[in-house]
DNA sequence: TCGATTGTCTAGCGGTGCTAGGGTCACGTC
DNA sequence: GACGTGACCCTAGCACCGCTAGACAATCGA
């Protein structure tokens, strides 16, 4: 039974191993550089064992996809515990999810631009999406405001933020205002 | 003269034949589906025609959405002209930027998703992109509240509607509250 | 020690965006 | 009206893509 345990703890090491890796190379020159090819010469296998870990691309973009929402969760959750008062909170919140998304494109990308296959706003969502969801829910439910549900107003506040994020890394919106955006939004958006 | 006129009338033709077939076929099976093979075999030419007008696929992208900007920001203006009142009118606009993004995926890709190779928020941005921005800010303008800058009151609003627009297509947000993320959206945004 | 199983690789399929080079056709000129 | 010329378009092909069939080697259990 050993050389099998053997066995299946170095898989998952190589699987670990793909995903990172498919993320830095994404980091570093874009998801459209990361190629099957490049992937495996880079990970030093063939192409096909890519193909035993992974159904295809698809699903490592998916991978990587959980692998970021875990880390935003704790990212988003980090920030707002360490603000006073659900006002601060918000911001500091926003602030997170824009950094966050400024500062790992390739997995934002993964998250919520590109397919991963993954399934959303559904009972089979995975549980890091569900959670990242929560953390935002956690923060921006106690500034909703009297008569509107919680998860709505999350949704509206997510969909701000996101487009915030993906104008202004393409180049839609100027990156100067950035930090005043921000603030128009909370202000508007929360009922303290 | 007469025949190098007729040359290039025909040549215009042409270009707008080529852009409109890859906007159909655009929406029809998607971006993805829009080869340079097969967008000539649909104008019965051969690939490096498509060349003689265009850099390359990039550029066929950036003229979908030149043309789309066009017809959003009649589209944005036909709606709050119909209705009376700022708040009405900013309702009304709202409804009607998802409702193109709904009615015409491909084109609002082309003109905010995907790389058409177009400078946006420059100087040089091209004269329908700066006029759909206008076309939002005639409106947004309007209630962005006292000492806001109607520009960045209008990003925000912009940014706010599409996210909206794109996390709902991509399964992100349940489709079912789209209204209802409208309305709090106005509600909270906009100030009568 | 030997057969079976597992694992990996080489090679190749049909597709992509894009382009070099040759050939044809229509044009302006004599 | 015939002709040399130039503009135009097509065939063929490049390097790359995601993905997979089938050969081969290494390892395991009996």
């Amino acid at each position: 039974m050993s050389v099998q345990e053997r066995k299946e703890r170095e898989r998952a090491g190589r699987e670990r191993l793909i995903v990172a890796t498919a993320r830095g190379l994404a980091e570093e020159q874009g998801w459209d550089a990361v190629t099957t090819r490049r992937l495996a010469e880079r990970i030093e296998y063939s192409q096909p064992v890519l193909y035993s870990h992974f159904r295809g691309k698809r699903e490592i973009i998916g991978a990587v996809a959980l692998e970021g929402a875990a880390e935003m969760a704790a990212a988003l959750r980090a920030a707002t515990t360490a603000a006073d008062g659900p006002r601060a909170g918000v911001t500091a919140l926003a602030r997170a999810y824009l950094d966050f998304a400024e500062a790992n494109p390739a997995v934002y990308d993964a998250m919520f631009r590109l397919d991963g296959g993954l399934p959303f706003a559904q009972e089979d969502t995975p549980e890091p999406l569900k959670d990242a969801f929560a953390a935002l829910l956690e923060s921006l439910g106690r500034v909703a405001g009297g008569g509107v549900h919680p998860g709505l107003f999350t949704e509206v506040f997510w969909a701000a933020l996101h487009g915030l994020a993906t104008l202004t890394r393409a180049g839609r919106l100027p990156p100067e205002d950035a930090g005043r955006r921000v603030e128009l939004l909370v202000d508007r958006l929360a009922v303290v």
